[in-house]
DNA sequence: ATAGCATGCAAGGGA
DNA sequence: CCCTTGCATGCTATG
């Protein structure tokens, strides 16, 4: 098991009583309740790892509880963050630090959105109370329409409040199956409101009456909002006769009161939300236009790319963007390669150094060989969804005013062998082919892949564009044609709602979610 | 001065 | 003896 929190709260369940005492005893009220949310977020991290999340374990836990020698309730990301805080009431008591053992902290910072996620939906099933085992509080997590029986709740409080769907598949060629075709037949307008602010997004939202789920797209400005609906619209027509599990939408209708998929996931490193559809097979299926969010990129030294198999993470990036590591040994990520396909087995770890730690990636050796990455080529590390990862290598193309004359003539032949339509010249190609090349595979990538973007994506630094090649990719065109086309039809910025003051009313809105 | 990172090198394990 | 693993050291960038 790797260090996803929902794989092991997906299995967790708590006595009912247990949980009204430890809400009692750590202040009653939501204040008690995300204190509580606290330390089942730090138990089931504990046990991430072993196969026997027992009952008796957590609920034993909770009754042992304390009120908080410290007044920090949950903390959740506001603003532009990319993390959130959660309190920690072991590193209060005892002093200790997950992230830095030599630095107590009472904090367990939460970086990952589904963490953020996961507390979200722990949060609101707690809070409303949903009663679904017979004398216990099953916190089950909406399990994936493709995993078999699931039990879909609702957090709003509509009815119905429980969706059971019976054992046999959710797949789409189930009749249980929610699709596009089936929301359309549905009662009601995926309607238009405002999105949440992040802070709400990412901790306390779809609470509302009758608008909270509509809430959920990935775009979030009024005019975005129009063109992605009418995407899904036109999706679910196009999917009806040839439907796959990757078109399904994560719309929810706003008044049947059902997620069509699990809970769409707030994704805080850009903004969005992002669609929960997985595929079946080694990490998400990339042959589905998805969200790509460029997470962080290396410059490949000659220590990452020689015969040790582990690439040195940038610490920054690694600790805002990658899941947090508790142990030295880290976790297995599967890294799916952006060009190939190919899923490699990552371990993402840490090195204790000084005060501090090293990030690196390790069993990177096949990765790199794979692509024949030398110093100065780029690592590129995308994230599309549920903990998956895609890999990009990214070669070097030495421009002129950086590469001497004879390496810009032999990249000029790279980039041929990679861009078959070039190589009809028989001809090295020009500086100005380079940069034309770089620019088409730049927007290429973008619009097939859906790629969204950071500032410092190097794909989309206008600086960084005509140093940037395709990929070693024996065959990147056919790679790239392999994803159907889903553009991206609104700026980054349009992403970002906290900016925009008149489409989100932050205080109230959070005042309504929080009390 | 400090943190981050590249890399050297020692220890341990396996062939 | 070679390879892998993990740590220590030193260089460089930054505040």
């Amino acid at each position: 098991m790797d260090g996803n929190v929902r794989a092991v709260l997906k299995k967790v369940t708590v006595n009912e009583d247990s949980l009204s005492q430890a809400i009692q005893a750590l202040g009653g009220g939501e204040k008690g309740l995300k204190e509580l949310i606290g330390h089942i977020m730090l138990w089931v991290k504990q046990h991430n790892g072993e196969m026997d999340y027992g009952k008796t374990s957590l609920s034993q836990k909770l009754e042992k509880l304390h009120p908080p020698q410290m007044n920090h309730a949950l903390e959740f990301a506001s603003g532009k963050g990319i993390s959130g805080t959660v309190y920690n009431p072991n590193l209060a008591s005892e002093g200790y630090d997950q992230r830095n053992e030599k630095s107590p902290c009472p904090f367990v910072r939460v970086q990952s959105s589904e963490d953020l996620q996961d507390m979200n939906h722990l949060f609101q099933c707690i809070k409303s109370r949903r009663l679904m085992g017979e004398g216990g509080l099953d916190i089950n997590f909406p399990r994936d329409v493709h995993s078999g029986s699931g039990t879909f709740v609702d957090v709003r409080g509509s009815v119905p409040d429980v969706l059971h769907f019976p054992s046999g598949g959710m797949g789409p060629r189930s009749p249980n199956h929610i699709g596009p075709a089936m929301l359309q037949g549905m009662p009601c307008e995926l309607d238009i409101q405002r999105p949440l602010i992040p802070c709400a997004q990412a901790g306390l939202s779809f609470s509302g009456e009758h608008d909270g789920l509509s809430r959920i797209f990935t775009a979030t400005t009024r005019a975005a909002r129009r063109n992605q609906i009418s995407r899904q619209r036109q999706s679910g027509l196009q999917s009806n006769s040839t439907f796959t599990p990757s078109n399904t939408v994560t719309a929810v209708s706003s008044e049947c009161g059902l997620w069509s998929v699990a809970p769409p996931a707030w994704d805080m490193s850009v903004g969005v939300f992002l669609s929960r559809t997985q595929s079946p097979s080694c990490g998400p299926d990339i042959s589905d236009p998805k969200m790509l969010t460029f997470l962080l990129q290396k410059e490949l030294r000659p220590s990452d790319v020689g015969n040790l198999g582990r690439i040195i993470l940038p610490k920054k990036e690694a600790e805002a963007h990658l899941p947090i590591l508790a142990l030295r040994e880290g976790i297995l990520l599967q890294m799916e390669d952006f060009d190939s396909g190919h899923c490699w087995k990552i371990r993402y770890r840490f090195w204790p150094n000084n005060k501090s730690r090293m990030y690196l990636l390790e069993n990177t050796g096949e990765f790199v060989k794979s692509h024949r990455l030398e110093e100065g080529d780029l690592l590129v590390l995308y994230k599309i969804q549920e903990g998956n990862y895609v890999l990009r290598a990214q070669k070097k193309v030495h421009s002129e005013s950086s590469g001497a004359p004879g390496s810009q003539q032999k990249n000029a032949y790279s980039l041929a062998r990679d861009f078959p339509e070039a190589s009809k010249t028989e001809e090295p190609l020009k500086e100005k082919d380079i940069v034309g090349f770089a620019e088409w595979s730049c927007g290429k990538v973008n619009e097939e892949r859906n790629i969204l973007v950071r500032d410092d994506d190097p794909f989309f630094k206008d600086d960084q564009k005509h140093k940037i090649s395709s990929s070693f990719s024996p065959e990147p065109l056919q790679s790239l044609e392999r994803f159907p086309s889903l553009s991206i039809d609104f700026p980054l910025d349009e992403m970002m709602p906290w900016d925009d003051p008149d489409e989100f009313n932050t205080d109230s809105e959070l005042a309504e979610l929080v009390g």
